[in-house]
DNA sequence: ATGATATATAACCGATAAGTTTGATAGCTT
DNA sequence: AAGCTATCAAACTTATCGGTTATATATCAT
């Protein structure tokens, strides 16, 4: 997977409100499927499939205990999208204030020509 | 839209590539739909729909200028997504020098016991 | 070996996404 | 008014999403 492909994956996988309740979820430890699962109204095989998409995209690890593949939260995936979007969060508001320099510049000069 | 509506919808419109450079073309001021639409390999309505979704997550916004529909780029809703991943990711850190910690804990006790 | 527990996989369904082509609409130009 | 330009809307196709039920697999407990 490249970067857009992983970025498309990651902002997939944070494009639905139970996989992000299960992040909230594992922000707090590791936990099973079952423990996930509990809090929806919903079948197990619908988390797994949720925890497969936050797997894909990196977001998720699993390692093995018995019967049980407790998962956890892994913060590379996260960083990634993170940086992505505080970046164009960064140039958008650099462009805004020189926007807003440019209207204070203008009002100042209006002013000048005033007097 | 909820909070939780808006999220679904900003996650999704970020989950294109196409969506993602539209994006980042928009970064450095307005275009139209055919400027937006020029680098693409696709057609004219393709590239709207795109639009539409952009704008529906409050990504962008449209104003008018003849025939031409000029699109740029609104930062709230890129605010609100960069706010909810740094908040996950802050909690993730944290949680994670806490584990840091907790080794680093171990380790002085081991060392203690072993004189 | 048998049964219970935890999870994954497969097959299916309805809704939505992402593209297409075709045609409509609105405003400019002459 | 006639035609050009910019954009949108509708109808369609194929693929993916988000859920379901039923079934398979792996590990534990007895």
């Amino acid at each position: 997977m490249n970067e857009s492909e992983r970025l498309d994956a990651t902002f997939i996988a944070l494009a639905d409100p139970t996989r992000r309740a299960i992040l909230a979820r594992l922000i707090e430890g590791e936990a099973t499927v079952m423990e996930l699962a509990e809090p929806f109204d919903m079948s197990q095989p619908a988390i797994s499939k949720h925890l497969k998409m936050l797997e894909r995209a990196g977001l998720i690890s699993r390692s093995r205990d018995a019967q049980r593949r407790p998962c956890k939260i892994e913060g590379a995936a996260l960083k990634e999208a993170t940086d992505w979007l505080e970046n164009y969060r960064k140039v958008w508001e650099a462009n805004f204030s020189r926007l807003d320099d440019l209207l204070d510049d203008l009002k100042a000069q209006r002013k000048r020509e005033q007097n």
